[in-house]
RNA sequence: GCCCGGAUGGUGGAAUGGUAGACACAGGGGUUUCAAAAACCCCCGCCGCGAGGCGUGCGAGUUCGACUCUCGCUCCGGGCACCA
C-alpha cells in the first residue's frame, strides 16, 4: 500500500488537465455560461494565505459549476501598477517593470501549483500596454462624453522630498521617508464625474440582491444622500471684505436654525482665503489646518479648533441677531458649501466646538418625555426626535415639520432653497507617479488640453527613467513629455500624471471576456460572458473598488463599450474574511515568525535561543508583525490540496480564519486517510455499473452516500464551504466503518466521495477516481445527483420540552400527525415524571421539530 | 470621530425562533508495537458522587420556547476617498 505522495501525484493531474485544456473557456451560445471571478492580486512577489483562501473559494465555485454543466469562465490576471514597484525602484534600484514582471512570474508559478481551474490563456497584466492602451481609449471616450474634467484639489505634499504622498505615506503628519511635516497643497488634477451618477449608483443598490447587506449599507452611507437646506446668511458690513454680501451654508438640520450659535468655514473656503492676508494670526491658523493632511479620519479625530474672524452674519429670521464666523479645522471644503452654521445643542462636533470657545448652547429640540422649560444639554448633544422649543414660530412642531417649515420660509424670503446633497465626491484619478497608466492628453500653449488621437495610442511609459531623486520621473524625463500638439502642430507637453490604479481594476473583468481584442471590449464576448455571476474578494474593497467599478461600467455603457445590461457588472458578490495567525514577540521586543518559534503547551520559546516568547493575539497575517505562513512552503510540505482543504474548513468563508500548524497537519492526515481507505478497498470492488444488492447494509450505505450528495451540494451552493468540508469528514467516517458493505454500494460511495471532494481537493479526487479504475477525469465528470428516495428519513427523533426545558426525546414517523406526536410525548415516562402529575395547560407541537408541554 | 461587521467549550466552529456544542483541532485513556511514528477504538462545556443545576461577550425586553428578534452597553476587527 503506497502512501499518498502529493509531490508526485499533484503535478501529474495538473498536467492531465492542461493536456486536455479542461479549463479553457470558449464562447458557446448553446451552453449556459457561468463567470466566476476572484479579485485579481497585486503582484507583490509571493502569494499569501489570503490569496490561497480567496482562490480556493473561487475554484470550488468554478469546478462545481463546471460539473453542473455550465460553460465556466474563470480567469486570472495582475493588478500590476502601483506604488510598491516604485518603492522597490527607489530602495533597491530595480526598474518597476522588471520587478513587476519577475513578481508576476513567481506568483503565477505559485498559483499554478495550487491546481486552480483557471484559463491562463486569458491572463492580463494592467501594466501591459496591451491593457493600459485600451484603458487610455476608454479615458478619451469618457473625456469626450464629459465624464472627466480637471479642477484644483488638495494633495499631501512633502516639502523636503518635493513629492506628493499617499495617505499611507503620511505617518503622524510627517512624510514617511523625509520625516518632514506634511502640508496640504493644491494641484490641478483630473477627476471622474462620479457624483453626477450618485443618484443612479444609490438607487441601483436596491437591485444588487445577491450582494451582502453590509456592503450595500456601506455603499449607501458612502454615497450619503441627504436632503437639506442651502441657505445664504447675510454678512454684516465690514471693512475687511466690503464686497462679500453672503455666506452660503448647507445644513441637514434646518429645524435647528434658532439654535444656531456660530458659523464655521473651512480653511480652504474662498472667504477664508480672502481673509488670510488681512487678518493677523489667520495665516498661521490656516497653515495649522493644512498640516492635517487630506484624510477625513485625520480631520475628524483632530481636536476641534477654530479662529474667530471677527466677521458676523445675520440670522435670517432676525436681523438684530448676529452670529460669529469662525474658520474651523473640521469643516471639509469638499462637502456641501464648505461652510456650516453650528447648532451646539444638537450636533456633537458643534457642541465640542462651542464648549471650547464659550459659544451659546441653545436647545431647540426637546425629547417628548422631557420638560421643555428645563431641558438642557450637557456634554452630550441631543440628536434624537422631539418637539421644537425656543424657536418662535416653530415651537411645538416635530423635527420633520420644523425642517419643512424652515425651508418654506427661507425660500419665501429668497435666502435659500431645499437641496439634495451627496457625501460622495468626484473621483480624483491624477497620480504624480511613474508606474501607472499615462493619462492620454497633451497640453498645448495655444490649444489648451488636447486629447491624444486614438491612432497614437498607447501612450507608452518610457523605459529609461531614474528613481535617484524624489518627484515624478515622467515630469523630469528629458524627452518623453515633449511632443507636438495634435491640433496645431506646435510644441506641446504630455500630461505627466498617471491614473489611480483603481481605474485599472474598474474594468479588468470586462477585458477578461476578450483579453486580446483590438478594442477595449468585444460586443459578442461581452454579450455572452457578462456579467460576472460570482465575484469573490476581501471586504476591505467593499466601498472604493466596487463603487468605482460600478461607476466605470456606467461610463463604459455611455461611451458604447458595454451594453446597458452590464452597468452592474457583478451579479453576486461574496466577501471573504482574512487569514490570521497568532503573533510572537521575543523578550527584547522583536517580532518572530512562526518558523522561529516552538509552541509548547501554554507557552512558546524561540527555537534559536530557547528563551520564552510572548504569544500575542491572532491577527491578520502581515509582514510588519511577521505572523505569516508562506503558502509555498505549505504546498511543498503537504501539497496544494491540504492548503486548499484547510483554508476551506472550520471557519465560515465570510469570517476570519486562523492558520494553525495543527490544523494543517489535521488536513494532511485526513487526505492520507481517504487515500488509504480507497486504496485498500479498490481492488476488491466490482466494476462500475454492478447492480446493488437488496439488503439492509446496501440501503444504509446508499442512504449515507445520497445524504452526503444532497448536503454537500446545498452547502457549496450556499457558500458554506466549511459545512461542506464537515459533511465530507462525516462521510469519511461512514466510509471507514463500511469496510464490509456490499461492493456495489461501496463503489458508489467511494466514487461519490471522489466527485464531492473534487471542488476542494481536485488532485486527490483525480487520484481516487483513477484508483477506482476510471479512465476519465473527474474534471470532466458531471456532479452526482442525490436520489430523493434515499435521502428521506424513515424515523425522526424529536425533543420534548416541559415549560421550555428539554426533558425527553421520542422517536416518531416523519409523517406522524400532531395528535399522535402529542400522545407519544405525554406517554413518555420522563415527561410524566417532569410533569409530576400536573395537567398540561397547552401542548405545542412543531411538526418534525419539537413538542413543548406547558403547565 | 463617522460608517459597517463580529463575539458560542481549551481552540476553529454547527444550530429555517424549536434537543446548544455537528464536524474538526488540541487534550486524556486504551489497542497495536521491542520501541517510536503511523493507524484504530473510547472520553472530552462548566459545577455536582448523583439526582440535577448552570451555560452562546454584558444588562434588559418580546415569546410556550431566544445563539437566533428588539433596545442599551463592552471588547475586537474592516473602511474613511493617494495602500491594494
Amino acid at each position: 500500500m503506497a502512501r499518498y505522495d502529493p509531490q508526485t501525484v499533484e503535478p501529474r493531474w495538473r498536467a492531465a488537465w492542461d493536456e486536455k485544456a479542461c479549463f479553457r473557456a470558449e464562447r458557446d451560445p448553446a451552453r449556459p455560461k457561468y463567470y466566476v471571478l476572484e479579485m485579481f492580486p497585486y503582484p507583490s512577489g509571493r502569494i499569501h494565505m489570503g490569496h490561497v483562501r480567496n482562490y480556493a473559494m473561487g475554484d470550488v465555485v468554478a469546478r462545481f459549476k463546471r460539473a453542473r454543466g455550465f460553460n465556466v469562465l474563470h480567469p486570472m490576471g495582475w493588478d500590476a501598477f502601483g506604488m510598491p514597484a516604485e518603492n522597490a525602484a527607489i530602495e533597491r534600484g530595480v526598474h518597476p517593470a522588471k520587478w513587476t514582471y519577475e513578481n508576476i512570474a513567481a506568483m503565477r508559478a505559485q498559483l499554478q501549483a495550487m491546481g486552480l481551474s483557471l484559463d491562463w490563456s486569458r491572463e492580463i497584466a494592467t501594466c501591459d500596454p496591451e491593457y493600459y492602451g485600451r484603458q487610455q481609449a476608454l479615458f478619451l471616450d469618457m473625456l469626450e462624453a464629459g465624464l472627466v474634467y480637471r479642477k484644483a484639489s488638495m494633495v499631501n505634499w512633502d516639502p523636503v522630498d518635493q513629492t506628493v504622498l499617499a495617505n499611507e505615506q503620511v505617518i503622524d503628519g510627517k512624510g514617511w521617508r523625509s520625516g518632514a511635516p506634511v502640508e496640504r497643497r493644491e494641484l490641478t488634477q483630473w477627476f471622474f464625474r462620479i457624483s453626477a451618477m450618485a443618484d443612479d449608483l444609490l438607487s441601483a443598490i436596491d437591485g444588487l440582491e445577491r450582494w451582502p447587506d453590509k456592503v450595500r449599507t456601506m455603499q449607501r452611507n458612502w454615497i450619503g444622500r441627504s436632503e437639506g437646506l442651502q441657505l445664504r446668511f447675510e454678512m454684516v458690513a465690514n471693512a475687511l471684505l466690503p464686497d462679500w454680501r453672503d455666506l452660503e451654508v448647507y445644513t441637514t438640520r434646518p429645524d435647528t436654525l434658532f439654535g444656531a450659535g456660530f458659523c464655521a468655514i473651512s480653511a480652504d473656503h474662498p472667504l477664508a482665503r480672502a481673509l488670510e492676508p488681512k487678518l493677523p494670526g489667520l495665516p498661521e491658523f490656516a497653515a495649522e489646518c493644512r498640516r492635517l493632511g487630506t484624510s477625513e479620519e485625520e480631520m475628524e479625530t483632530a481636536e476641534k479648533a477654530g479662529f474667530d474672524t471677527g466677521l458676523r452674519v445675520r440670522h435670517p429670521f432676525d436681523p438684530d441677531w448676529t452670529l460669529p464666523v469662525y474658520v474651523a479645522n473640521f469643516i471639509l471644503m469638499d462637502y456641501g458649501t464648505g461652510a456650516i452654521f453650528g447648532c451646539a445643542a444638537h450636533d456633537q462636533r458643534d457642541l465640542d466646538f462651542a464648549r471650547k470657545y464659550d459659544l451659546p448652547v441653545i436647545p431647540v429640540v426637546a425629547p417628548t418625555d422631557a420638560d421643555p422649560a428645563t431641558f438642557a444639554v450637557g456634554d452630550e448633544a441631543y440628536v434624537g426626535p422631539g418637539r421644537l422649543i425656543n424657536s418662535r414660530f416653530l415651537d411645538g412642531m416635530t423635527v420633520e415639520e420644523a425642517k419643512a417649515e424652515t425651508i418654506r420660509r427661507i425660500a419665501e424670503a429668497g435666502r435659500g432653497e431645499a437641496r439634495v446633497n451627496y457625501r460622495l465626491r468626484d473621483w480624483g484619478v491624477s497620480r504624480q507617479r511613474y508606474w501607472g497608466c499615462p493619462i492620454p492628453v497633451i497640453h498645448c500653449r495655444e490649444c489648451g488640453v488636447v486629447p491624444v488621437p486614438k491612432d497614437q495610442l498607447p501612450v507608452r511609459l518610457p523605459d529609461d527613467v531614474t528613481f535617484d531623486q524624489p518627484g515624478n520621473p515622467l515630469e523630469r524625463h528629458p524627452t518623453w513629455a515633449r511632443c507636438l500638439c495634435p491640433r496645431c502642430g506646435g510644441p506641446a507637453r504630455r500630461e505627466t500624471d498617471t491614473m489611480d490604479t483603481f481605474a485599472d481594476s474598474s474594468w479588468y473583468f470586462a477585458r477578461f471576456t476578450a483579453p486580446h481584442a483590438e478594442t477595449p471590449t468585444s460586443a459578442e464576448d461581452i454579450a455572452y460572458w457578462m456579467n460576472v455571476d460570482q465575484y469573490i474578494g476581501g471586504v476591505e474593497h467593499a466601498i472604493l473598488h466596487l463603487l468605482y467599478a460600478r461607476f466605470w461600467c456606467r461610463a463604459m455603457a455611455r461611451t458604447g463599450h458595454l451594453p446597458p445590461s452590464a452597468v452592474e457588472p457583478f451579479d453576486a458578490l461574496f466577501t471573504q474574511g482574512m487569514v490570521c495567525h497568532e503573533t510572537y514577540r521575543s523578550a527584547d521586543g522583536r517580532w518572530l515568525t512562526p518558523d522561529e518559534v516552538e509552541r509548547s503547551g501554554e507557552g512558546a520559546v524561540e527555537t534559536a535561543t530557547g528563551r520564552a516568547v510572548e504569544v500575542g493575539p491572532s491577527v491578520k497575517m502581515s509582514k510588519s508583525k511577521k505572523n505569516v505562513v508562506d503558502p509555498e512552503r505549505i504546498i511543498a510540505t503537504y501539497g496544494a490540496d491540504v492548503a486548499r482543504w484547510f483554508m476551506l474548513s472550520d471557519s465560515p468563508p465570510e469570517r476570519d480564519v486562523e492558520w494553525t500548524a495543527a490544523g494543517a497537519e489535521g488536513a494532511a492526515r485526513h487526505i492520507q486517510r481517504v487515500w488509504r481507505l480507497v486504496d485498500g478497498a479498490a481492488d476488491a470492488l466490482p466494476g462500475p455499473g454492478a447492480p446493488f444488492a437488496d439488503d439492509a447494509a446496501t440501503l444504509a450505505l446508499r442512504r449515507a452516500t445520497h445524504r452526503a450528495i444532497a448536503a454537500v451540494t446545498a452547502d457549496i451552493e450556499g457558500f458554506a464551504f466549511n459545512k461542506a468540508v464537515a459533511r465530507l469528514y462525516d462521510f469519511t467516517n461512514t466510509l471507514a466503518r463500511a469496510g464490509d458493505a456490499p461492493g456495489a454500494a461501496l463503489r458508489e460511495a467511494f466514487e461519490t466521495y471522489a466527485l464531492l471532494t473534487a471542488p476542494m481537493t481536485p488532485h486527490l479526487a483525480e487520484a481516487l477516481w483513477a484508483r477506482l479504475g476510471r479512465a476519465t477525469l473527474v474534471a470532466e465528470t458531471p456532479w452526482p445527483a442525490a436520489d430523493p428516495e434515499l435521502t428521506k428519513a424513515d424515523e425522526i427523533r424529536i425533543a420534548v420540552q416541559v415549560n421550555g426545558k428539554r426533558r425527553a426525546e421520542i422517536a416518531v414517523a416523519p409523517d406522524a400527525d400532531n395528535a399522535a406526536v402529542e400522545a407519544a410525548a405525554l406517554a413518555d415516562p420522563d415527561v410524566a415524571r417532569a410533569l409530576g402529575g400536573a395537567a398540561p395547560r397547552k401542548v405545542i407541537v412543531v411538526p418534525g421539530r419539537i413538542v413543548n408541554v406547558v403547565v
